[in-house]
DNA sequence: CCTTTCTGCAACTGTTCGGTTGCGCTTTTC
DNA sequence: GAAAAGCGCAACCGAACAGTTGCAGAAAGG
């Protein structure tokens, strides 16, 4: 439906976008391997690495006894879209203000 | 440190998505003028546009009776950063595994 | 002055969320 | 085969949140 909600949702926790870096800079990790540095338990990793990959931020993947984690950072192209367009909608609004406004000072 | 969070935190609610994007798209707007065409209550639009306005996307501006509120979105620009930033640290570390690659295929 | 029209603040409700603990299952290792 | 390591699932708790209703106050119009 919106991908968006999912997406900046999942972004707007501050211990969850520190997973999503975390997982981006290494290339890969695991729950466990965040737990401790993150200090949060693994099974809140786990959570919020299950919203990143339902936001589609993050691709899991079983690599024997353990899951590996690995960014698919295609979403956030989505999200920049978004920002972009709304804030263009704005400057446009501005632009077209700053015409009118100039077309008045030239009549008088 | 925590203005991230609120952006995109604001930004995670669809509705609040749909008035940050109509007063992009009016200019300017107030909680009486958006509730009926979003299906809310005014007051329910006045809390979203607080949240847009802790966030530093809006700008509240009491003029006469009533208070409009315009888009900043300022704010957006440093959420893409955040984005690009993060995207980009996974796009490094595929070129760095590419060139370590390459360098094996050279190594034979 | 009285009515209308905006706004803000407060209380309440149901739901979601971040985090924890506990348990059971699978996979590696010895 | 048993121990260890890694994971998922479920239940629970406190806090935050989206949304509502209700009410009081400020500004414009008659």
């Amino acid at each position: 439906m919106t991908a968006h909600t999912d997406v900046f949702a999942a972004l707007g926790d501050p211990t969850r976008r520190t997973v999503m870096r975390e997982v981006s800079t290494r290339g890969s990790a695991t729950a466990t391997e965040l737990a401790v540095p993150l200090g949060v338990t693994r099974q809140a990793v786990a959570k919020h690495l299950a919203v990143l990959a339902d936001a589609g931020l993050v691709d899991a993947r079983r690599e024997g006894r353990e899951t590996r984690y690995r960014p698919t950072p295609a979403p956030l192209g989505d999200a920049i879209s978004w920002m972009t367009e709304v804030g263009g909608a704005w400057d446009e609004r501005l632009a077209a203000l700053e015409r009118q406004v100039a077309r008045r000072r030239a009549r008088g």
